[in-house]
DNA sequence: TCAAAAGTGTTCACAGTACACCCATGC
DNA sequence: GCATGGGTGTACTGTGAACACTTTTGA
């Protein structure tokens, strides 16, 4: 163990994967990038933090900057800290993800850093080692909305049973039962049910739901186990 | 954003949350901090990293070099950015947890340090905001224990089905049904029955098992939930 | 009236729970 | 032989999966 005046200092960053969804996809948001080397490149929304900021409120507030989104859902991903991560200067990164309804946050995304949204499927390449904290994203993402009900940020405050399955089933690459879905999630007693229903997606229409907010924080850490399958010890 | 020339540096560090089993509680393991101010205080196993080594590098290193223990089981927990969490310079920290058996390594570890174990339960004060770092290791082992076989690291090699559910019982404060237990457990397919017994804590004597090596890395990912009433959504 | 999507019902298998019971051994 | 802890058996309950069925409505 040495004396603090003896060690090195280093830059410290924070990156941010921000997953949202249009009712049809799971899409990334990615920025150009504004400084050189690699300047217009694509990469995460990122930058460094300052001295007066935990990396938290650096992730907040970089976010804000680059992109105009505020108060939206975020939780810290990983730090990352290979020597030679970034190829100007050695940087440590914190990553955080968060999860936004596309067409809600529409208006609120300035243009400054030209931000683009693309399938989680068909992502470009990103600059230095984004494309492994996306991956890494992925992974949390589809590990934490099995047991969590995360993926409610990524819809409108309204939605209906086909929307929300719909969502599950972008997120996880798998068709599920409606009738068993249904069942699942109304299970949970997280669901309003409202009066009105969505008629452009279907003849019938269907009923609008929205989450309990007195029951959202409670129920978050009593979930579902709602990947089919994974019960199932072999 | 900004260019990188006008950014600041900070010190980074990592600390090491090490738990321990001896057979009969779960134990954290904190050594006498060897630097002014607060030297002797009591501390997480922690220190900065170099210029050279990732963050997963720097616990791997700083671990061996405070305590002597090495080749454990390690992974990142959080990263820690409060700019005041230090008192001394602000320093960024990622805290990654470690589990171990207390007897197997118990010649293993040097005293230059000072190392002592206490019981989960009854904690000494801790500098800066480690005590906060340990809540948030415990929380997440307990929720990474139900759902991956996790806990074997803190066993001996052979270990007997009560001792298993014993460590369970401790690191969840809770009793569980031996009949249940036993079958849960030897559901996963994850463990051989072995030929001998342990005689030392029931006349009878219980048979050894030990982790099927081949198996291990598949049931990671299939593990079960095992804490009783759980899955039931209320 | 028919197609399409929403939503309900029904059956089956099996996992989780509780608890009674049997087993092996040292004293 | 009996107390002690290890281990097995079993009955009950609930949940998850599969899939057939009914409902609603626009074209």
């Amino acid at each position: 163990m040495q004396e603090y005046s003896e060690q090195k200092h280093f830059l410290f960053a924070v990156d941010c994967i921000i997953f949202g969804y249009d009712g049809q996809e799971l899409k990334l948001l990615v920025i150009k990038r504004g400084i050189e080397p690699l300047k217009g490149s694509w990469s995460l929304v990122g930058g460094f933090i300052s001295d007066t900021e935990s990396s938290e409120n650096a992730a907040v507030r970089v976010l804000k900057d680059l992109t105009g989104l505020d108060g939206i859902y975020m939780e810290q991903l990983y730090g990352f800290s290979e020597p030679d991560r970034d190829t100007v200067e050695r940087t440590i990164s914190i990553a955080y993800f968060a999860l936004i309804d596309i067409q809600k946050y529409k208006q609120q995304i300035n243009e400054n850093y030209h931000p683009a949204w693309f399938s989680i499927n068909q992502l470009p390449e990103l600059i230095f080692d984004h494309s492994k904290i996306v991956e890494l994203a992925k992974e949390k993402l589809r590990y934490n909305a099995a047991l969590h009900p995360l993926l409610f940020e990524l819809l409108p405050d309204k939605f209906t049973m086909p929307q929300l399955q719909s969502l599950y089933e972008a997120v996880y690459n798998a068709e599920f039962d409606k009738g068993n879905f249904n069942r699942k999630l109304l299970s949970t007693k997280l669901l309003l049910k409202l009066k009105d229903k969505d008629k452009l997606n279907s003849k019938k229409g269907a009923f609008y739901y929205m989450v309990d907010p007195n029951k959202y924080n409670e129920g978050f850490k009593n979930f579902l186990n709602l990947i089919p399958g994974q019960n199932a010890i072999k």
